[in-house]
DNA sequence: CTTATTGTTCGTATATTTGCGAACAATATA
DNA sequence: TATATTGTTCGCAAATATACGAACAATAAG
């Protein structure tokens, strides 16, 4: 790697990395049961979702190296929870972002006037 | 289409298609574009932008088909202006989801107790 | 009518995502 | 040691996503 040339900002890069992992509707179930619960066991996770537990993984998988949660081995059981510190800064991110002013101006058509 | 058997609820849906179109740089950059000048041309973004003409009509429409912006053709040009109310339905999804309560408990050790 | 301007769509290539079953790994138990 | 339990990883197939240049469409200008 000789130059890195990097085309977006980190922040952009950022949102765009949690969105990506939000940007399947199970990887939003999952982390809603994950907060409802607190912590899920792989096995109850699979029970809620209509999916092969190996595609569960997969979308676990995303999720943990999106940050969003950690999993913790117990043989023979795995242990995901989400993960509190990385979670937030993804809500903040998001937070900021749709913060964005808007400003838009309509004429009495409804229609938006542009500069 | 004899039965639709929805595995997600409209929400999960819903929040997954919009993070869906935050999923790249790319186009978390056009949005905060359209926001800072209010309106853009497709010109105006392309001077902007590391791609092609071409790929960033398709980014374009991953955006326009997800709701957020909307386009207008005005010869030889093409108006296009965040979609105001979808962009706040939006913000408030991801609002409400990440307002999930997470209550984790951690031991003195830092390691989060799980039930 | 020809040419220039501005974007979109098409065709193509490559990479990534999603999904599943089969095979595997790690541990506990009989 | 054999068996059961719990997940992960592998291998494969199908679908999407990403990117670009070429071709095309629609209008304005010469």
């Amino acid at each position: 790697m000789v130059s890195t040339l990097k085309k977006y900002t980190e922040k952009q890069e950022s949102i765009a990395g949690f969105a990506n992992a939000l940007a399947h509707p199970v990887r939003v179930a999952i982390l809603e049961l994950l907060a409802s619960q607190s912590c899920c066991y792989h096995g109850d996770l699979s029970e809620e979702l209509p999916i092969a537990n190996s595609t569960l993984s997969q979308h676990l998988k995303v999720l943990k190296d999106a940050g969003l949660i950690q999993g913790e081995i117990l043989p023979p059981k795995t242990k995901y929870c989400i993960h509190r510190q990385n979670f937030m800064l993804a809500r903040d991110l998001f937070a900021a972002f749709f913060a964005m002013k808007i400003d838009l101006e309509f004429n009495k058509n409804g229609e938006i006037i542009c500069s």
